[in-house]
DNA sequence: TTGTAGGCGTTATCAC
DNA sequence: GTGATAACGCCTACAA
């Protein structure tokens, strides 16, 4: 609406040249105390905001962080985003987030419109982009990924090892005595999927249970699937005294689609899921589940980028954030001990 | 990293000038095909994005749009603003998100923020701003506001009638024979939690059942203030068949401290909660919620502020949204009629 | 210590 | 049709 004021409005009104304003604002050393005063009075009266425009047009940097998220609204993401936006607070950056909704050309259209805006530095979570893709655009920019391990990006990926955390949850059924276990996979074309399915296989393998394809689904991280995987299940007369799911999500809807056939979790039926999301904590019943920290995933590529910006040259490893597991109710010692 | 491409480079590479450049990107009908193609050709092969920083300072308007969210983690929030991103889609504006973590300060360094970087109009979900420093914010920029009815700012403002929804929440349970139904009430300073609890009064006041203080504890919209309410009726000994929560997560809580002390959902104790969370659908019971229609006021909200970019003159005003009861699993009808 | 002037990338207004 | 050129708001040598 309203004219935004300027540099020289304040010039006008503190009588100043727009330079001294300039200087004031930016906290130079040397300008006079009375001077000085003046300008930040009629700024403050004023109500003088900068043009970031302006100013990222003129200093060749924004400020800005461009932050490439699959889904607002799924929680997953809304963790690593909340742990995002605190490791910038107090570092001058700021964040902006777009959505790529799981789809190769709306990321590449994110990526682009964060470019546009000339962020100083990209963080993408997760996403379908090709390597090559990420390979060019990490040789243009400051980069971090997260959740995702790229062969020659190793420096600049944040990825947690989902072979060990589905080892981790699959043993544990199995040392609960569980033997028949069922496995609702992710998106068959993600890496994090195929990883949790890998991790899943090697923990029956040392435990010297034979791997039954009957009991993997493949599912697609949303809560739908859950609910079709047991009913496919059920269907088939496939018999499983636990489930474990790669993601919360998944586990939500198996818990719901058990409960609708009157089986009970955990009394009936085991379940471990992936991602220790808040909402796993007040479950019902309170889900055991692979902790990823996602918070702190996003608090350490906030970091990681800040450091490529400050100090480019000194090559930075990401450290390997641990994967435990959250053990809470969702599982039972099965007595059954069925073949 | 490296400079980017700039309108001077595609016209060194084209051998034009930049005018023709510029002229040919904004599809201006007067450019030689020939050069026309040039243009585009080289556009293309350097790799070229234009500079909105630039556009911004000498159009005047940055065609993004700033969002105040409280909490970028809050599935309520996120619905919003996957109607926000939706109702954008396509209209070339922007939607940049940052958090005011519920705190007045905060927001009003977010706003500044969104200032800085040239929005060209504002949508605020709730908050804590007052009313006066919203009323100035309006003076200034095109507004909406969403979740919150201002004096004097109807005509921005996309509320529903939280006392309605309230209403239909505890008129249901009423008809399900239930008398003594326990409230648990969002941040008291809130005017949705006010509303709400009101609408509860007034549903009871009709069926000629008398208030009773002990039914009512006051929360703060969060999981964990559900789980103290139950325990503290219970640890008071309040009898109550029923409980009508003023959101879903408080619901959450609720269901989990009743697990707790083995009372189940809906067998022994009717729950029914507000805003319909996507993961209310597929909690454990299925959720009896009253039905906000986030995703939907994020559009109109998006819709609203297009309107009054393009149109400032001619006066809209925002539908009143509907709300309504998701019937589902978490209700069932109460024989014993206990006073 | 202060002011003037040039330039960041883009669009728009002029002449040609 | 096309190409200089003046803004847009800000920062920063450089001069004074």
């Amino acid at each position: 609406m309203n004219r935004n004021v300027t540099i020289k409005d304040i010039a006008k009104a503190a009588n100043v040249s727009i330079s001294t304003v300039s200087r004031t604002l930016n906290g130079s050393p040397i300008v006079a105390p009375d001077k000085q005063r003046r300008v930040m009075e009629a700024a403050a009266r004023l109500g003088y905001v900068p043009n970031a425009s302006a100013q990222g047009l003129v200093r060749g940097r924004s400020m800005t962080i461009g932050v490439l998220t699959q889904d607002i609204a799924s929680p997953f993401y809304n963790e690593v985003a909340r742990g995002i936006d605190a490791g910038f607070s107090g570092t001058g950056y700021q964040p902006i987030f777009v959505n790529g909704h799981w789809q190769s050309q709306d990321e590449s259209a994110a990526i682009t419109t964060l470019i546009r805006h000339q962020v100083d530095g990209l963080i993408i979570l997760g996403g379908r982009l090709d390597d090559e893709q990420l390979h060019k655009l990490a040789a243009r920019y400051p980069l971090v990924l997260v959740g995702r391990r790229v062969a020659g990006l190793e420096r600049r990926s944040l990825a947690v090892d989902n072979v060990h955390g589905a080892w981790l949850a699959t043993t544990h059924l199995i040392q609960m005595g569980h033997r028949r276990i069922g496995h609702i996979t992710g998106v068959a074309s993600q890496r994090d999927a195929l990883d949790r399915l890998e991790g899943y296989r090697l923990a029956l393998a040392e435990a010297n249970i034979a791997f039954d394809p009957k009991l993997v689904y493949e599912g697609d991280f949303n809560e739908g699937s859950g609910i079709q995987a047991v009913d496919h299940w059920l269907a088939q007369g496939t018999v499983f005294s636990a489930i474990f799911a790669a993601n919360d999500q998944m586990a939500f809807g198996a818990r719901l689609g058990l409960y609708r056939k009157d089986i009970r979790v955990p009394d009936d039926v085991s379940l471990v899921g992936f991602d220790d999301l808040p909402a796993s904590r007040i479950a019902l019943p309170p889900l055991t589940s692979v902790h990823q920290p996602l918070f702190e995933m996003g608090e350490q590529a906030a970091q990681l980028i800040s450091q490529q910006l400050t100090a480019p040259d000194r090559p930075t490893t990401p450290p390997l954030l641990p994967l435990t597991l959250s053990v809470r109710e969702s599982v039972r010692y099965n007595r059954a001990l069925a073949p």
